[in-house]
DNA sequence: TAATCATTTCGTCATTTGGCGAAATATAGA
DNA sequence: TCTATATTTCGCCAAATGACGAAATGATTA
């Protein structure tokens, strides 16, 4: 039950199921997130820790950067079937799509800060 | 966006999920619920209305009581596919087990007061 | 080493949430 | 009609939540 509640509790937030479906083609890095949503930089990592916490994303550190993306083999089936009932039911979402749509973009302006050595 | 967010939200407080799971046998009145709950009837009043505005639950009033149930046919796919996730989740969880049994009690206890046309 | 940058932690604030009891509403029975 | 009972609505309070900016942390670059 306290695994439930705690994923129903990451899950009761729009921002953070944002974050879910943009995770969805692969990993981002915190200020990638941070600009799709935006929201404060030290907003987004509370709602990523809270994500992390119910076990519905992993990071992992790379030089300067944190990276979220989605359990490809999730620890346990309450997760596994928590995402794919929220990918199933927010797949075609207008927000998601909006969403999607921008997230090209800010991968498309990263491309080239890059060459910068920089991720955002 | 809008459902989804209600629903999870819905399901993000303990004593939702445990009224979910209570209802699997069948409908049961908000006096059986309160019972059960041990919280305030005006509590559960509300928490049975966040249920229902999520689409989770639906209800009747018959003379002087009003009975709520789990949707035979839930309007959206959304919705049953976050009932039955909530039911694998949870059928065997121990809380769902107490509440089960203290139910049997609950519901024997009634059937005597029936006798005097009283719900509980 | 010093400066820079990404991220997290901390403190604060406004809003929401979950709890209660009192009062209102609705229905049944005397 | 008057009373009793079941439920809901309302107003209140304490705790939790989501937002922010400032400061701390960690790692890279100059």
């Amino acid at each position: 039950m306290r695994e439930f509640i705690g994923i129903t509790k990451a899950l009761a937030d729009e921002s953070r199921v944002r974050v879910l479906l943009a995770l969805r083609p692969g990993e981002l890095c915190v200020c990638q997130i941070t600009e799709l949503l935006a929201l404060a930089p030290s907003t987004v990592s509370k709602h990523l820790s809270i994500l992390e916490q119910a076990g519905l994303v992993l990071s992992r550190k790379a030089e300067r950067w944190v990276y979220y993306r989605l359990p490809e083999k999730p620890a346990t089936a309450v997760v596994r079937e928590a995402l794919a009932w929220v990918q199933r039911s927010l797949d075609t979402a207008p927000q998601a799509v909006r969403d999607a749509r921008e997230l090209q973009k800010i991968l498309k302006q990263d491309a080239k800060k890059i060459s910068r050595r920089q991720c955002c």
